[in-house]
DNA sequence: CTTGACTGTGAACATTCGTTCAATATAGAA
DNA sequence: TTCTATATTGAACGAATGTTCACAGTCAAG
């Protein structure tokens, strides 16, 4: 006898149906009913998407709520494959598969309603590697800390600086040599840290 | 006779719910249901949640399906709000109601099943602001032009660095001066343009 | 006070959901 | 061929869905 579960080809047969689903998901925000999938495969009952479902639920690429709905699997919540370094080069196929993905919402955003993105305009921080044109997010939940590079009131002029706190003095210190660290007079209102730094290319 | 529908008071109790409903479907990957909605905000009928949702469709931070159901609004695709420049400063909160929100995902990937991330280690491309530990998003499915910032094979090694043609010589130029640039001799394989760096620092 | 607008309750409704069962079709092994 | 396991169908089920209606409570205006 032949164990005909291990066949290859279904294996890559349901690969591509959870793909689908994936697909429906990220384009819809939300997951399709049992009779929607059947309709996007062909199939007349919802017996069989009931036990398409099922398999693809063991091997833990969908799925559920405590309430019993359907959950985008690991696969699904965000299309996005992290894998190694640069220099430990491109990667192969196989390693694709074994790698985790993520969202890059949820990996960057810890505090959603209190965050938000700003463009950069100037070079002050480009020694910080913020060069003109980038978007950083801005949480201004969080209480800055010396070495943190925050979104400063200072004089009555907004501006984008590393914090350092010497004591009770505090100084916003440019990354860029050609400008000059600050040593606020008369008031300083610290209302953001920036928590990442974003530039897109295309 | 006085317009108790633009009563500023209802109108923030509205937008906290809707936030609430925004936080559901981030946390459960899905929109809740009326009841769960009712169980919520504390409604013992679901009629109570059926004007509420109607009132916020209004306002458009709530969308349907083609099929009726329940779909995140603008506010919930991505609770990331998309503001001004650095200098133009701090958004005052009247500015961040109109302004709009987007999704980092959305935003930064634009083929998701052939965009991958790399961390980056070297410094040879700090002069274009990608530093050591950054995370670079890779789109293996880009032709290539001059001036894009490639991930590239040469020689059996891995690498990062701008690509120039310049006719038919094509030549790796890596931005920091204490590297030269590189003329690959056997063979050069291309296998990804970098589309967007990302930069996280908590 | 009365009136009118708004909000929430509670009960009904048709529809769709996910699930289960028996029956049929298909394909490979013996 | 026959046997056996899997895949799909089709019909039924209870539970949950979103919607609608009639009714009671609240609060401000007249």
């Amino acid at each position: 006898m032949v164990n005909i579960r291990s066949n290859p080809n279904d294996e890559e047969k349901l690969k591509s149906r959870a793909t689908e689903i994936s697909a429906f998901y990220s384009n819809k925000g939300r997951m399709p009913s049992f009779s929607e999938i059947g309709q996007l495969f062909g199939f007349k009952s919802k017996n069989a998407v009931f036990r398409l479902v099922n398999r693809l639920e063991k091997l833990g690429v969908l799925g559920r709520d405590e309430k019993g709905r359907l959950l985008p699997g690991r696969i699904m919540t965000a299309p996005l494959k992290v894998l190694g370094t640069v220099e430990a080069g491109f990667p192969s196929p196989a390693e694709e598969e074994l790698s985790d993905t993520m969202s890059l919402d949820k990996f960057l955003i810890q505090n959603p309603s209190a965050t938000f993105v700003l463009k950069v305009s100037g070079d002050s921080m480009s020694g910080a590697g913020i060069l003109p044109g980038d978007m950083v997010l801005v949480d201004k939940g969080q209480t800055p800390k010396s070495g943190d590079i925050v979104i400063a009131e200072v004089d009555g002029q907004w501006t984008m600086k590393y914090l350092k706190k010497r004591g009770e003095q505090v100084v916003l210190l440019p990354a860029n040599p050609a400008y000059k660290p600050i040593r606020p007079k008369t008031e300083l209102k610290i209302s953001g840290v920036v928590t990442a730094v974003i530039r897109k290319y295309k």
